[in-house]
DNA sequence: GGCCAGGTGATGG
DNA sequence: CCATCACATGGC
């Protein structure tokens, strides 16, 4: 089936974006994407490729969409179809970001397929560089989740939860990692945390929710909302990618300070989320 | 070999 | 409430 939208929307800026994470089946010269989704404890692999352009998107979508209307739904909020970009854009005209959403202009933000893998996700990013940090998530879908049409979806929490630290110590899991990976998947079992009723939360409240677990901090709360529940206003001062990335745009020799990141963000409220994506973007593009 | 990595919890003031 | 430190392991 096709879907069409209106641009701006790169889709292949997005691909391009996402296709280090060796979980996601990216295709760069077909322009398409293959994602794990569940829906209802059901499985399935949704295909789409891309069929128009940045200022005209339209897509070929897996005729398994059609037949079930709640997957639309949910690839619509995964690929953040219904967000306004120009909008967005135009929002930082007036700031010291503005140059960084004309140079990608079009860039959406792209969520995980659920909210347990990217909760595990994080835990696992946490204070590792990409490289590894990938390697490590992918070792662990493969060891413990399962392949569908060459897509992984994550083992479910029951699974986890049974696991002992030393056999993710195998994959090279820290003993802290291990137990803060096993240690949420037991929360969600025991019904200490409920990562359904997120969606209907307040930021505040899934940031309370999440950091009385053990392993997860301020940050990897807030990765969550924005990488998986899509929230549109989270700023990452803790994050060291997105001072990083205020170091290069703002050309200091040093990291910003926190008063300084603050000061500046505050204009960019309330699509804080768009600046740390492009900020995250434009760190990792070559010049 | 040394510093760093898209942090967190524990400890001590 | 804050500053500091250990953690654990690979990448470069």
């Amino acid at each position: 089936m096709e879907v069409t939208l209106n641009g701006p929307y790169d889709f292949d800026k997005a691909l391009r974006r996402i296709q280090a994470n060796p979980l996601m089946i990216v295709d760069l010269n077909k322009r398409l994407i293959k994602l794990p989704l569940t829906l209802q404890e059901e499985r399935y692999v949704v295909t789409v490729q891309a069929t128009g352009t940045t200022d005209s998107p339209s897509f070929l979508v897996s005729e398994n969409v059609k037949e079930h209307p709640a997957l639309l739904k949910r690839l619509t909020e995964i690929l953040t179809w219904d967000i306004d970009l120009k909008m967005v854009a135009d929002h930082f005209q007036d700031t010291e970001l503005a140059f960084l959403f004309q140079k990608y202009l079009g860039l959406p933000l792209i969520l995980d397929v659920d909210l347990y893998r990217c909760l595990v996700t994080q835990i696992i990013h946490q204070q590792l560089n990409m490289t590894f940090a990938y390697r490590l998530t992918e070792r662990f879908a493969k060891t413990y989740g399962s392949e569908v049409e060459g897509v992984w979806f994550f083992p479910p929490p029951e699974k986890v939860a049974q696991l002992s630290p030393e056999e993710l110590k195998e994959l090279q899991f820290s003993t802290r990692k291990a137990e803060y990976v096993i240690g949420v998947s037991k929360a969600i079992m025991d019904g200490t945390l409920d990562l359904e009723q997120f969606p209907s939360l307040s930021d505040e409240d899934v940031t309370r929710q999440l950091t009385s677990l053990r392993g997860v901090g301020h940050w990897t709360a807030q990765c969550l909302l924005l990488f998986g529940l899509g929230r549109g206003d989270l700023f990452l001062p803790a994050d060291i990618g997105i001072q990083n990335g205020l170091k290069k745009v703002y050309q200091l020799n040093e990291k910003p300070t926190l008063e300084q990141m603050e000061k500046w963000s505050k204009l960019w409220s309330p699509y804080r989320s768009y600046a740390s994506l492009y900020l995250w973007e434009n760190l990792s593009v070559r010049e």
